[in-house]
DNA sequence: GACAAAACAGGACAACCGGTCTGTTTTATA
DNA sequence: TATAAAACAGACCGGTTGTCCTGTTTTGTC
């Protein structure tokens, strides 16, 4: 076999570079994104390191355990998609219902653009981790909490400004939540992010249709043949 | 050690009784409580054969592999618990809209019963196996579409009555499940099943408040110490 | 009762996973 | 430049998992 001289001609000893900072944050972006797409359990270390390109030495350096990734996963990002998605759109709408409707929106948007549906990043983690282990559920229950808080916040800031009057802040906010976490479970599911605008109609309520158009939309079917 | 003599002690040859049936329904039990508990990577072939008290000859012989016997838990155990959890009641009740509330306000009561809250099985293979499997993800979206379809049928009787003429079957059947899906998830999360609650009264529209008592609701965080 | 098929028992195994361990290189500090 | 700590490399190991395989027992059928 000629292997070993391959292995013994690899060239002079390459000039590492440390960059820890960078290094652990593509580590968390291989992560998020394999646990996005396969779940926690489905994501092997091995595969991570040889996607971001990391040898084990260095990921145990920045994560003692795949526990301690996961949790820097939640925390740091999942949190962050969360904030990004949804909080700070509401938070800079005219009203909560309005930005609680542009958000759905812009989801829906997204993912038939995108062509197939992965489904919410927490809602995905939320439920294979919640029951596995304290600390996990700890940090998810925090995640959704905040995301409610800040809806409930917004209705109130509504109220305070003369709107939005016979609305029950929290009450709102835990049905925003729910509606947009169960239909992206079910356009994840179905691979068709129409139920989305479907439970965004009946929510603002069909009585006040704001277009004109009643027009029975088409489902979208958006997993293509091959896999994304 | 004494184990061999006891291995070799284990008394005379037990009777074996054939029970083709009542074993392969032994092993769906364990496995659908196995998928609930921990969820699908999670729930080891091995563990459930214990459980059952079951050898793996036997599990093999009725269920080739760990996807087969997924295949059969999500056909005829989590489609059947949808039916009886959702569908058959919302069938039998006095309206789609009536049928809705009875559902989530005896979910409620039963969580909150029961002290811990697993959600919802259907959900729960759903947010774990649709990404990973075309016919895991093809089973799961066949289920919801029944629940949908069957409130969807409820609202369009209620409609062939004289009754929600301004409701989209469709969309109202959409919102009802991801509201009840969506609601499941932050229970589980938080391990509190109040907001089934809130997500309920929202749904409802807080315009009719039902109960005169609008006093706030206090959270009961129903996880216990010991895990359940 | 003969016999074939179904039902069941239980060991074996290869693949894989997470964690650990030892050793080397880079970097900050003085 | 000396040196200690941080950053990184890569092999290794015990345990687990799903599946396969061979053999035995039960059951239906003639």
């Amino acid at each position: 076999m000629s292997a070993e001289i391959v292995l013994a001609a690899k060239g002079p000893p390459r000039k590492r570079t440390n960059d820890p900072e960078g290094l652990r944050n593509k580590v968390l972006d291989v992560a998020e994104a394999s646990f996005q797409a396969r779940g926690y359990h489905a994501s092997a270390l091995g595969e991570m390191m040889a996607t971001a390109g990391v040898s084990g030495g260095a990921l145990h350096h920045h994560f003692s355990t795949k526990k301690a990734l996961t949790l820097a996963v939640i925390e740091e990002r999942v949190a962050g998609a969360v904030e990004d998605t949804w909080i700070a759109p509401v938070q800079g709408a005219n009203s909560a219902r309005e930005g609680v409707r542009a958000v759905f929106e812009a989801v829906a948007a997204e993912l038939e653009q995108q062509g197939f549906v992965r489904g919410c990043p927490l809602n995905n983690l939320a439920h294979e981790l919640s029951l596995a282990d304290p600390d996990f559920r700890l940090a998810l229950a925090g995640i959704f909490a905040g995301w409610r808080q800040a809806i409930a916040d917004k209705v109130r800031a509504d109220q305070q400004a003369g709107r939005e009057q016979g609305t029950d802040p929290e009450r709102f906010a835990a049905l925003a939540i729910a509606a947009y976490s169960g239909a992206m479970s079910m356009a994840k599911a179905a691979q068709d992010a129409s139920v989305l605008r479907d439970c965004l109609a009946e929510l603002e309520g069909s009585s006040t249709p704001p277009f004109p158009s009643r027009a029975k939309r088409r489902s979208r079917i958006l997993l293509r043949p091959g896999k994304p």
